[in-house]
Order: C-alpha cells, then structure tokens, then sequence
DNA sequence: CGCCTCTTTGAGCTCAATCAAGGTGTGTGG
DNA sequence: CCACACACCTTGATTGAGCTCAAAGAGGCG
C-alpha cells in the first residue's frame, strides 16, 4: 500500500460511511480507486453514460442534475464530502450514470470500478447499512421538497436553505456550499428571477448574508417561520 | 412450514425480488412473516411512527404518502405486487416510518420483523441487489418527476400516467392502480380542479376512457407527444 | 478586451389556484 | 328503507403568484 493510498484511507476513516469499519478493510473496498481532482464546473459523469465506477465525495461539493427535455437543468442532488454517487445502479447489468455530475468549487472524490462493488460492498453488511443510510437521507430530502411543492415559493427556498446550513467556525449558521441563484431556482423548479426577488428582500431585511455565494442565515427563526407561513 | 406459508413463498417466488433465490431460502427471509389483509383506505403505517416491520406487498395496491404542515396530502409512491416498503429505514437504531401506507382497494401485504432484515437480508448479496434495484426505479421516477417541474400541467399528467402504464389482457394500455383524480393531484403537486379539467378535456378528445377509476389510454403517441410538449 | 457567468430590476401577461356550487355514488346507522 | 355523511367528480368566474421578456451592470478568465 502506498503511502498516498493509506492518506486516503485515513480520510474516509473519518466519514460515517466507514464507521466501526478497520483500516485494512477500507483499503480492500477502495481497491484500484482514482482520486480525481476537479475545478469548479467539472464534468465528473455524464447522464447516460455506461457506468463503470461510482465514487466516495473527499473534499469540495458535487451537484447531482439532469436537463429536461425542454433544456432546462434540473438538479437533483448536492453531494457533500463522505457521500457516495452512482452506488445505487452498480448493481445493474449494464449501468448507466442515472444523473449528470458536475464539481461546485475544487473538490476531490475517489472513483471505484463497479466489480469492487459487486465482489465487497454488497457483501458487506456494514457498508449496505451505511449506504442505505445515505440512501434513506437523501429519500428523505425528495420527500421534504415534494412537501413543499405546494408552498408559496419563499416558503420552499427558505425551506431548502435551512435543509443545508450548518454551523460555522463562529457559530453562524452558514450554507456549506457554493451556490448560486440560479442553482437554487433550478432545484426548486422555479426561475432565477424569482429566486432573486425574494432573496434580495431578505438581505435587505437582513435575514441573511451574502457574499460569493456563501449564504449566513443571520435570523433562522424568521426564515423558519417562513416555512410554514400559509 | 405450514401450507398456508408455502402458499406464499410459492407466491413471492414469482417476483423479480426473489429471482434465482431458492424456495427454502425465501421461506427463511420471510420468517415470522404476518400476512396483511387490507380493504380500501386502511392504515398501515403510520408517517413518525416506531417501524418494527418492514412489508412485502402480495397484491393491490399501496400509497405511500405524507400530510404537508398545509393540511394536504402529498403521494410519495405508488407500491405494487413485489415492491418493498419501510426497508431502507430498517437499518437505523431506532427506526420511524418515513411515510403514511394506505391500501388502494383490497390488497395484501406480507410483514416481516426488523431483525428478520438485519439478521437475514442485509447479509444476503442477492437480495440487496434487488433491493437496491426497486429503489434505483423509485429514484429515476422522483427524478422524472422532477424534470417535468417546469412543464405546464397537462404535460406532468401526461407523464405520470404514461410511467404507471401496462398492457392488459386486451394489449391495450392501462394504468394498473384505481386512481383517483384526487390522487393525481397530490402526486403531482396540483389541485384536483386542473387535473379534472386536464382529464375531462382528454376523454373529449378521446385520449384516454375512464371508468370507475381505471383509466385506459387509447391513443398513446399523443400523450407521449403531450410530454415533450414546449 | 471580449466572453461568460452571475446578478439585478421592471413591465406585462398567463396559467393554474381559489372560491363557489352542484351532481353522483356508496356505505352506514337509525 | 330512508337519510345522512362522505368521497369523488364537474363546471364556471375571478384573481394573483410567478413566468417571460428585455435590458443592463459586475466580476472573472483566457
């Protein structure tokens, strides 16, 4: 094992993913991985596309999307450092990538062919726990989003915005990914403008920050409150 | 083994979830089972509460659904003949019912005790990966749902029908579940008013003939045209 | 320095929501 | 057996939230 290798282990140690798991056995579940390296905008997996590997997020962000028949982007998913991608379908006989990949800002994630995920995943009890974690969070969030559908639409943006926040170095609450206007409008399936509008009400009331599309959530309450107005 | 349980295992057998799994097997994967008889509208499940089984759906029809902090309805999944529910969750500590389970006219369910799951199923690579395909189905359906977020009305009714679509005994299309208008609504995210509109004008046209909640499409290309419309 | 992405603002319009009212069929209890 | 509740379907009139279109400024990058 080479010293970069046991680097990379020593990272996925971290994540919930490999929890209770030793060493040694997550060197053997990531036999043959790449890590690979992206800036932002990077295409990692194109939608469609036979699938011979699917990959553990290390560091940075990846947006999960697909484009309608009508051009429009679609995104399905934000995948943070310690998530899995294109798990799900290695299963299937002749794989194709059920979604479109893309890197939000720098980020590194380790690619694994689909055999290891027949041959040690799968016969893995722990990893299949885990994975279908992820699997029942990331259900989870489809089902909150389809809750919302029916919302006004700063209902559901301020919804999906404390769906992604977290506390920062200084106790703020702060989303943790790069994201843009149009990014949000196209995982709520509404317009930029739109999104626009109501969130530069907001800054200027003062409920959130924004700066290079960071986002501080400065008064959660209110936005919270916003939720389940109406 | 007692006849009756046979019965079922011969049953379940049939599935696409128990392709190439052993009779004896089946019965051990399914042990303790209680077979479930439901009439139109009961509750199975409960949305938050304490999951100790998970289901196997024999026959009918399930809903999978959620109440919006709103008051409506929100469908989540339609479960049919072989599909799963409450799975996913089962590996977690202390596991709670991601969803509301209501029977679609006369069905029957077969439920299976957690640790039957964690004991038996988690530790058998066949079935994960089977499991693992209904749910890669369940997905590329939220996610075509998604996609169609934009397109006007008649285009989502368009679509859901022709995803819950089958051929009948005649070889004429078919949405296999009774359902309501209402149901459509909740599905998509509409109100039942639209859909009637959407619908009405159809068996006008003479899209689709509707009788006593099944739905038979009799021209299909101009839905699948409807679709991609715009 | 031109191209691209991202953000912003305004004006007008449209699709689907809302509200209201009525009809039908089924189950249920008096 | 009737009446009453309830679920489901239907139609019309009105309204407004969010879309479309248009135009423009502000960074960042090759």
């Amino acid at each position: 094992m080479t010293d970069l290798f046991k680097g990379i282990v020593i990272e996925l140690a971290q994540f919930p993913l490999f929890k209770g798991i030793a060493n040694e056995k997550i060197a053997l579940m990531c036999e043959g991985g790449i890590v690979k390296i992206h800036k932002h905008r990077d295409l990692l997996f194109q939608h469609g596309e036979p699938a011979q590997y699917f990959g553990i997020v290390l560091s940075g962000a990846y947006k999960l999307s697909r484009v309608s028949p009508i051009g429009e982007e679609s995104v399905i998913y934000f995948s943070s450092p310690g998530d899995v991608v294109a798990a799900l379908v290695m299963p299937q006989e002749k794989p194709l990538y059920p979604v479109s990949v893309r890197a939000m800002g720098p980020s590194r994630i380790l690619l694994v062919h689909r055999s290891v995920y027949l041959n040690q995943w799968i016969k893995s009890p722990d990893l299949i726990m885990q994975i279908q974690s992820l699997l029942s969070l990331r259900m989870s969030r489809f089902q909150n989003q389809r809750l919302m559908q029916r919302a006004p639409m700063s209902s559901k943006i301020a919804a999906m915005l404390m769906q992604l926040v977290a506390k920062d170095d200084h106790g703020d609450l702060e989303v943790l990914l790069p994201l843009t206007r149009k990014e949000i409008a196209d995982t709520l399936g509404v317009t930029v403008e739109s999104v626009i509008r109501v969130m530069s009400d907001w800054v200027k009331q003062g409920l959130i920050v924004t700066s290079e599309q960071q986002i501080k959530i400065i008064k959660p309450d209110q936005l919270v409150h916003l939720i389940d107005q109406e």
